[in-house]
DNA sequence: CCTTGACTTGAAGTCGACTTCAACCGGCAC
DNA sequence: GTGCCGGTTGAAGTCGACTTCAAGTCAAGG
């Protein structure tokens, strides 16, 4: 496969993929003339590295991941705890959607007046300052 | 109040402090000799800032949120469209945590082989190739 | 009086994950 | 041959949210 076909295929840029090659991160099987040829489980990597990056990780963690053996080999007690950071995140998450819902319905003429907003306010404060978790990365 | 006070309260240094008020996100109110004061209800402009944050919203999103009127003005329907977005995500992250709880406990010798994996990756894949939601952040 | 420490400023630097650029090469269609 | 397409390279640029820096001001303490 060339780059423009694995590009294709899954929706990574090809400069992404020239910019992963020189992390480290995936490998292509040799040239033709100059262009790279990637092998079929290319893909499945960056599925892996995708999946990395959805719970958060670096792209440098990923590797890290990724490298010693050149096949995944990961580490089940790196991925417990990456399922509970993720609960947590959930947890929170689901504490603001309940509470903007609640804004939203407030009544209160100013949201400065709404208590749930104020209470949301009180919960993120906690949350947000001083320790940054998790966060929804911006879309666009 | 002045900075000092401020960013021990809030937690937010006082480089960023300034920061937002440059950026038009808080108003500091007047000053004393060349030192900023702050009136207490920042305490609370900076917990909507964290909310937003925390919601993914940039800070100039936030600030559209904000100045109009000078105190928050937040559209209601904008609340409950983060609520949703949130909920999706959340719905995400739990099956990304549910596959990778599989995976931790999966006996296959590699992750390779093991088919609750390759359904985590091919989920991953769906989900984060080509179109690149709302992700968990680096912690640091 | 002099140092110390907390503040002030604008400018520049940082970090991660890419993207974009300039310059170049090899094939293929005309 | 000559465009043009699609690759190649390393270097530089982008974006957001800050942080760090240099240089300066000011009040209090020894």
């Amino acid at each position: 496969m060339d780059i423009a076909e694995v590009a294709k295929l899954t929706g990574v840029p090809a400069s992404a993929l020239r910019f992963y090659e020189k992390k480290g991160l995936i490998r292509s099987v040799g040239r033709d003339g100059a262009r790279r040829r990637f092998a079929p489980d290319v893909v499945d990597h960056l599925a892996l590295i995708a999946l990395g990056q959805s719970v958060g990780l670096s792209l440098d963690e990923i590797r890290s991941m990724l490298s010693p053996g050149g096949e995944p080999n990961i580490d089940r007690q790196l991925l417990v705890a990456k399922a509970d950071a993720i609960d947590a995140q959930v947890k929170r998450l689901q504490a603001i959607s309940l509470g903007l819902r609640h804004a939203a319905a407030c009544p209160a003429p100013s949201h400065a007046e709404c208590p749930s907003f104020r209470k949301l306010l009180k919960a993120a404060a906690k949350g947000a300052f001083d320790k940054r978790w998790g966060v929804m990365r911006r879309s666009k």
